[in-house]
DNA sequence: AAGGACGTTTCAATAAGTGAAAACTACGGT
DNA sequence: ACCGTAGTTTTCACTTATTGAAACGTCCTT
């Protein structure tokens, strides 16, 4: 078995994954991204165009097309898992005055933000959901490979970002973390004994994300990321 | 030129497609679904597994992968229209009491909402975001396709669904309709009067949607799916 | 005017994808 | 317990469909 995979739908995946990151990529400058020739990535963007995963705008230079935005917000849609920890986050906002997110790990060893809600301190910003975080030197990272931390949760104190500590707890039916929780604060606004208290919030929300319904819920555990149908 | 594409990589989309809109599809019935053989359905399934595009829950069935969901919010937050849209889909809302809308012409000859705010009086419900809609008989595809409606917006009693009004106005830099806004509301909530003073609010939204800010605006008008940059 | 970068098309070589069939498993009915 | 049907997976010979170099036209830059 092993590695069975079509070469040209690969690099037509990776083109697309490439004008997405980008945002807007010109032809060379996807070619040169995905280390394609000029001919086949004109082609593959062809393609890629036709079944509207691509556009061109006015200059020629590719972008993401509507295609997937819409499978991307049906998948987010049949993402169970959201939906299950949308009440966690709220509650979590609302304990912490804080952003509250959820990420699962992703299939390159990041991880990938599935939601989240604003602080009430925080500036409106950009959503981050679909942001890949490393799983190195991160709260997130350290729950979601790791084992079971000793609290429950882990808090990192100016990671990835300076300036900001993060308290993280892991969603992990079974002993196996499929997902994270966590709160994301500034440095200078949280104390040492915050940061605990905080942390137990997390834990428990993560704890009893996939705990509280049904018997039902076994079903769920077994597959966190469908909908139990 | 015209007719380029590789058959693989359109199948493989294909078969991306059916599985996202299913949210969940066994082997058998993806291959049915994109009419291929079990054998090339396999094939290309592993490759978009591969790819972290689908991903296999515990029954060995299909379901859209994280890659999907973090592409399509990337693009969701690239597209600048939507950003654009979002204050006056507020702005619908806080006057009309009524969900309101954001649509586009897809590349398939339907159209795709591309964000939308609940109304006061309805009940949450799943995101409609990335569903599709018919053009025809439909608000939103009469000022999507057609030319522009006389009294600026279009009013649609009992289209698609039964016992729902849908109130649309094309938003049209130079002319052509390149998106849509529209509010739906209960038919037996809505009088006649009520609906012509809701398509002049939304008309007026439409109409402004791309004119208010800076000269830079020509450019989002050249451009509308796109950052400015 | 020359030089370079980009988008596009063409075309022969062949690498790559295809589907029928077989092997194997898992159910479900009788 | 047995057989039949349906699903999943592997194998393999066929050949089609993908590939990339090269060439062309265009538009900027120097």
């Amino acid at each position: 078995m092993a590695e069975s995979s079509t070469r040209t739908v690969e690099r037509a995946l990776v083109l697309l994954g490439a004008v997405c990151d980008a945002g807007s990529l010109t032809l060379a400058d996807a070619a040169r991204e995905a280390e394609l020739s000029a001919s086949t990535a004109l082609r593959l963007l062809r393609t890629l165009e036709g079944t509207g995963f691509v556009r061109r705008d006015a200059l020629g230079a590719y972008r993401p097309g509507l295609r997937v935005v819409q499978l991307g917000a049906q998948a987010l849609g049949h993402e169970s898992l959201v939906s299950l920890a949308e009440p966690a986050l709220d509650r979590l906002v609302e304990q912490t005055g804080e952003s509250a997110y959820l990420s699962v790990p992703s299939h390159d060893g990041e991880g990938v933000y599935l939601a989240m809600r604003e602080g009430t301190h925080s500036v409106r910003h950009a959503s981050w959901v679909g942001r890949s975080i490393p799983l190195g030197g991160t709260a997130v990272g350290a729950v979601l490979t790791g084992g079971p931390p000793a609290d429950g949760f882990v808090v990192v104190r100016d990671g990835v970002e300076t300036d900001v500590t993060a308290i993280a707890a892991p969603v992990s039916p079974g002993g196996r973390a499929v997902a994270a929780l966590s709160v994301v604060v500034p440095s200078y606004r949280i104390t040492a004994a915050e940061a605990r208290r905080f942390g137990m919030l997390v834990a428990h929300e993560a704890a009893s994300l996939l705990t509280p319904p049904a018997p039902d819920a076994c079903a769920v555990v077994l597959d966190p990321q469908g909908e139990p149908a």
